[in-house]
DNA sequence: AGTAACCGTTACCTCAAGTAACACTTACCG
DNA sequence: CGGTAAGTGTTACTTGAGGTAACGGTTACT
């Protein structure tokens, strides 16, 4: 019974911050344990990473599976900083296509064994439960489907079709930037060209389709994109 | 019986078949396991299911890994088997995208474990190097890569992009397959549609840029598609 | 002074993958 | 027929990584 119903103890607050600024390093130090020894690292390399035993570590993360879960937020984060400015740029519609693929093009070629730890490895021994990878990728997707769905309703269409689009496009844009990564047969510029004609090609059709004409070079904007 | 080759030693060719009729065994007895306890079996698990305990299962797998890449490449199999007469199949352009898509998303409706567990589950804590289900999508991207590639050059166009193309496509319907069996917010005709839209007019537009004009309703078959 | 939060350690537990050792069966070979 | 090369199977073990227990030290609010 020692939980008086006092004030707000000072002690409890003190700390808010400083355990979040703690995760963050354990999470750094993780992303440098798998540049260090590959995607395949235990919570004991993590540890020794961030030069701390494993019971520290899980004062902090309940689990692997949280860990990772942290570091896939991370990752998105990054992902999500560098794709913004390409969303939110303006230029024709082509051309911004084309710049927000390449932008999550140029995070994996510069972060390939952070993006595969994160996609591929995954939860090691735990369950479907808690996908690390799929939370990222379903945030992703979420974002087009509304700006999709925004730009569909604009132009009066039928916007039922935006969220399996948005999976659709995340889907494609990241199967062929894994398979580019993999065995790099191409410039990342000829890659970003290729995906952003095919989709640029799906979106000029569909409206087509709908009546309505799109010039590639047409700098519209008819939309805020990011609030 | 009667398998009396005066060969070197009848002994040792004597199990061949058998071998493998075993290992399509034990992989029947996964999937069983699978759709009984959800895709994190063990090999205690599978072992039960079929009957034998762990070292048998051994003796015909190396690994975890390797019985998993087995289940993979039967599921490979079922889905080839479904989407191979969808891909021969005569019929207007338009209606075979669909129907190839509309295979595809049949057999992982009809499986949703085995699929899960072949796509999601992967390697247990084996690293990256033996990804299991990445062999599986370069089959199949690796046969789409070479039809896309035939018709480009039939069209006498730049098939450079196929490659590409084809992970695009592959990572495209994978993903919104996977996003729809989890949330089945829409029917599959309905996600079929969606697909094949986007896929057709991408395609359309990428003729259309080379100056080819094709009718969607177009029965056209140019090529002989699966040997 | 008391105590609530953190810092950190070493030594342990647990559980599933994988192995050792041992015994039985079949059927080809000379 | 004895020998042997394959396969059948078992129980009981080792190993390794995830995760925990129990202990002690430090800071600073009350």
């Amino acid at each position: 019974m020692a939980r008086t119903v006092k004030g707000p103890d000072a002690r409890r607050e003190r700390w808010k911050g400083h355990r979040e600024q703690r995760r963050a390093e354990f999470v750094d130090a993780t992303i440098a344990a798998v540049a260090k020894k590959g995607p395949d690292v235990g919570m004991d390399d993590v540890a020794a990473e961030a030069g701390v035993s494993k019971p520290v570590l899980y004062r902090h993360f309940t689990d692997k599976a949280d860990l990772y879960l942290a570091v896939g937020q991370k990752a998105t984060e990054v992902l999500m900083d560098r794709m913004g400015p390409a969303l939110a740029a303006d230029g024709s519609i082509r051309d911004r296509i084309e710049r927000i693929v390449d932008a999550y093009l140029s995070v994996i070629e510069e972060n390939p064994n952070l993006y595969r730890f994160v996609v591929k490895g995954s939860f090691a021994d735990r369950p479907v439960e808690k996908d690390v990878v799929a939370e990222d990728k379903n945030l992703i997707a979420a974002t087009l489907a509304r700006i999709i769905g925004d730009y569909l309703r604009a132009f009066d269409m039928d916007s039922g079709g935006a969220e399996p689009w948005a999976h659709a496009l995340v889907g494609m844009v990241q199967n062929a930037g894994d398979w580019w990564l993999d065995r790099q047969t191409m410039s990342r510029a000829n890659l970003s060209d290729y995906l952003a004609t095919i989709i640029w090609h799906a979106l000029d059709g569909l409206l087509r389709s709908a009546g309505v004409e799109i010039d590639p070079a047409t700098p519209l904007t008819p939309l805020r994109l990011v609030d």
